[in-house]
DNA sequence: TCGATATTTCCAATATTATCGAAATATTAA
DNA sequence: TTAATATTTCGATAATATTGGAAATATCGA
């Protein structure tokens, strides 16, 4: 089955629950935030600490936060860990928000 | 202005976290699927205590949560509270979560 | 006005999470 | 194999969130 037309799987309330206590601290949100706009290049944890501000230490605990939740990925290259965003587990938790949206109630939302 | 194609005010990054944080709790996102499911119409406070099988003053809190964070609605009907989600912010906390996607990276998503 | 119904507030116990310096681990280049 | 670089883990502290019984508040119908 090709990869871009498999049924997206959807998620269950315990790893909807976890990505979004991953993205509810604003630390997070910005780590979260920074690499969505880096796409699937994504961005080593030291220049995530470099835009962020924040100690190493703070910077690696949300890191591993996010990637528990499944909403990151990482990669070694060389000396870095890159992360970047899982964007399937982003567009599961979508749909997981909006599933059934009406459904009791003849569409009005 | 017509409602149906005002813009979309974004949300700031408080805003965000708040509505996530709402969201980021297995009996407040089993409320808030709950009201998903009901539109517009919504369901009244007992009602949702029925449902969810936990106590009034639990359900409440959580009710309180997630309209403080915007995300449900609610108003007087008699007796009855009756809570309806908040689509309009529901909307506008996706399009947070996503916007900027791969700006900086020639839009590979 | 009074009793019944619907929901919220109060409060205290319990549990979970965030922070970050210092030390530990992993990789590379010389 | 050693020094330099990149990141994570440890550990202690502080801050925040969840829970639910009991009491308080608000509304309605008779």
């Amino acid at each position: 089955m090709p990869k871009n037309i498999r049924k997206l799987k959807g998620l269950d309330v315990n790893e909807a629950v976890n990505a979004l206590g991953a993205l509810a601290q604003a630390s997070r949100l910005a780590v979260f935030k920074l690499l969505i706009t880096k796409g699937k290049t994504g961005l080593a944890a030291g220049l995530i600490v470099d835009y962020l501000q924040q100690p190493k230490a703070t910077i690696s605990f949300h890191l591993k936060e996010l990637s528990n939740a499944g909403l990151i990925i990482s990669r070694r290259e060389g000396r870095s860990i890159i992360y970047c965003v899982n964007y399937e587990k982003m567009q599961q938790l979508m749909n997981y928000l909006l599933e059934n949206c009406c459904s009791d109630n003849g569409g009005k939302c």
